[in-house]
DNA sequence: CTGAAAGCGCTAACAC
DNA sequence: GTGTTAGCGCTTTCAG
């Protein structure tokens, strides 16, 4: 058996093996694409000036044929000649030589919390499909929710040029995003929003899912439902727990029994649901995440009780397995893949044109009800 | 209410709330915190003839002061003089420049199939951090199992100009691999790994696990024992149904009953599960994957089968939700933070010493039981 | 040990 | 409409 952490194999590439340690030396005087020697490593990118070179033109000249923003200002025929140089060499414009001189890198910095949290992967993938469909790069960093990391990568990402950030690891009293507006840095925030701050943003509408969700316990019967929320820190949580409060003062006309979870983890959501328990007699609890549901649903098993038969327990987000789980989870669920490409959407509009106002979309949410909801207990 | 996808408010934070549409332009201006001249941008960061000027020396010299690489070949003094104005300017270098000069983007592409895949976020993980650590700056993709996809974006993450390639993505015959390889280009593999290539990669040394977990199975008396394997293009599918067809083969002394999942996915898995319970009757089920596993479950539970009472299910990854599903699933883990860490050191090795061999590390998994297993019925 | 100068690949301001 | 020129910020020869 292989022992850990050790290396296997040591063979090396056919293909380079006996190569000398002079040889990205060599590369430079390889530019010659007809070169005689042997060690030719690679055949060099051709370069604006070589796709001048073989349309006749100047580079300059070459560059505005190639700019679809300039149409109208070369001549067609120049313009033909050198689209067909440049395909025939194959020439792809280097991006560093255009970023040095316009400043812009096309590139968006992305924050988020947590790529383990399964809430993200969806909207970071919307982001992803979006930028990259308008020629813009996404440049990913995590922060674990520790303030301090946020601040290093931003730091990071923004000596790397990053034309404009779409964060969705905001805390709402949140200091970096203060200076990213400060610095006037085109921004968007996802799914967290941040106190005080004019900034555009994308956040679903959890008013919607939520009121579906008690509406529908209160039609099977539950009167004492209670409510997992997340920490206060973080925005929706305050928006679900209004969303929460609203709701069941207008079905059941009573106030839930709130109890704040520190943090959206299976673990916080043990721990939350089990002061509830010992705190209130409820029937149904809703729990503003899927992953503090999955805690209660444990807290619930601990103490001898089923669900749905003894406790009804809603989530929210509709992650992927809470459909699998046992009982599979009543939830709440938000387009997140639509929230990335709507962040994305708005970052690059607000590049395009830069003098737009911030703007706030908010996109819906729907109650899936499914086997953890059934009619309260007498 | 609100409809779908409609910008909601345009008021902005409450704090702000009566700003004019040209807002955004003010902005603009405001930027210059004392200038006189009211267009002036922004405060231009300091560049390195800024710093040369300050220090009274020539920008070469000052660039030679401030390379670490340069240490002893610039007097003591021009050192000190040079770091002291950078320091008191806040001078951080232009990465961009730089790239230009020297043709590394200290950029690493990362090509995943699927953020949404518990697996991979870990990894993605590992290689931020410890790239990061070293000054390098990830670029994430997602192919969606696509091969056309993902030769797209390796395109764009090669024009982009990439130093280095870490693919989690490959199949087996996977054609993008022997692109880069042949072009010269570092690169590891992570997790899955590619038929006739030479070259380094990072893998879980899945035997080890699998053999336990058998062997655990064998322990509780299982002798009819199943295995629902992954699509044979992908590399682990084929390395765990070894380590599995193994362990049966010397623990119980049979050969085990295979089925394989069209994809990774929970549904693929229910689908095999079902297929593997019409042919034989088996008391456990080995699983390529949680996911599988997870399929498997339903399955059974669709058949009237309790797990473990009827059958017991072992699954591979020990994904988070792992330990919360009912019963909870006993399962092998893998270091997948570790393994892309790894990945990332190797592939940063390689582009400091250029010469580096290709080598595969293996990192140990461990079987962790759990609730999902038990004594085999008589 | 340091200054001078060239140039990475590209675009934009300025001529004509 | 197109050529000319300059320069984005940096590193790295080449001299001295």
């Amino acid at each position: 058996m292989v022992p850990p952490c050790r290396a296997v194999s040591r063979t090396g590439h056919p293909a380079l093996r006996s190569k000398p340690v002079w040889q990205s030396i060599v590369k430079r005087s390889e530019r010659c694409r007809s070169s005689p020697s042997p060690r030719l490593r690679r055949v060099d990118k051709p370069t604006l000036a070589d796709v001048a070179r073989a349309a006749g033109v100047h580079p300059g000249t070459a560059s505005r044929a190639l700019n679809p923003a300039l149409v109208g200002r070369i001549s067609p025929e120049t313009t033909a000649r050198v689209q067909q140089a440049a395909e025939r060499l194959g020439y792809v414009p280097d991006p560093l030589g255009r970023s040095l001189r316009t400043s812009r890198t096309h590139t968006i910095g992305v924050v988020i919390p947590d790529l383990g949290n399964p809430v993200f992967a969806p909207i970071v993938r919307g982001i992803e499909d979006q930028l990259r469909e308008r020629g813009f790069e996404p440049l990913l960093a995590s922060t674990d929710n520790s303030a301090e990391r946020e601040r290093d990568v931003v730091g990071v990402l923004r000596t790397r040029r990053c034309d404009g950030f779409i964060v969705a690891s905001a805390g709402r009293g949140e200091g970096v995003v203060h200076d990213l507006v400060d610095a006037g840095v085109p921004l968007v925030l996802v799914n967290r929003l941040v106190d005080g701050v004019d900034v555009s943003a994308v956040v679903s509408d959890d008013a919607v899912g939520i009121g579906a969700a008690i509406e529908h316990l209160a039609a099977l019967g539950h009167r004492r439902i209670g409510h997992i929320g997340g920490p206060l820190q973080i925005s929706v949580s305050a928006t679900r727990l209004a969303a929460f409060t609203n709701a069941v003062a207008s079905d059941v006309g009573g106030a839930g029994v709130i109890e704040h979870a520190t943090d959206y983890t299976i673990e916080a959501g043990r721990v939350a649901m089990t002061a509830l328990l010992a705190r209130e007699q409820v029937t149904a609890v809703f729990a503003a995440n899927d992953l503090l549901a999955v805690g209660g649903y444990e807290a619930l098993a601990a103490q001898g009780l089923r669900c749905p038969d003894d406790v009804s327990v809603v989530g929210f987000n509709n992650m992927e397995l809470t459909a699998h789980l046992n009982p599979s989870l009543s939830t709440v669920s938000m387009p997140q893949y639509e929230m990335g490409r709507t962040a994305a959407k708005l970052v690059l509009d607000r590049l395009a044109e830069s003098d737009g106002a911030s703007q706030t979309v908010a996109l819906p949410t729907v109650f899936v009800p499914r086997a953890s909801t059934c009619q309260a207990r007498a």
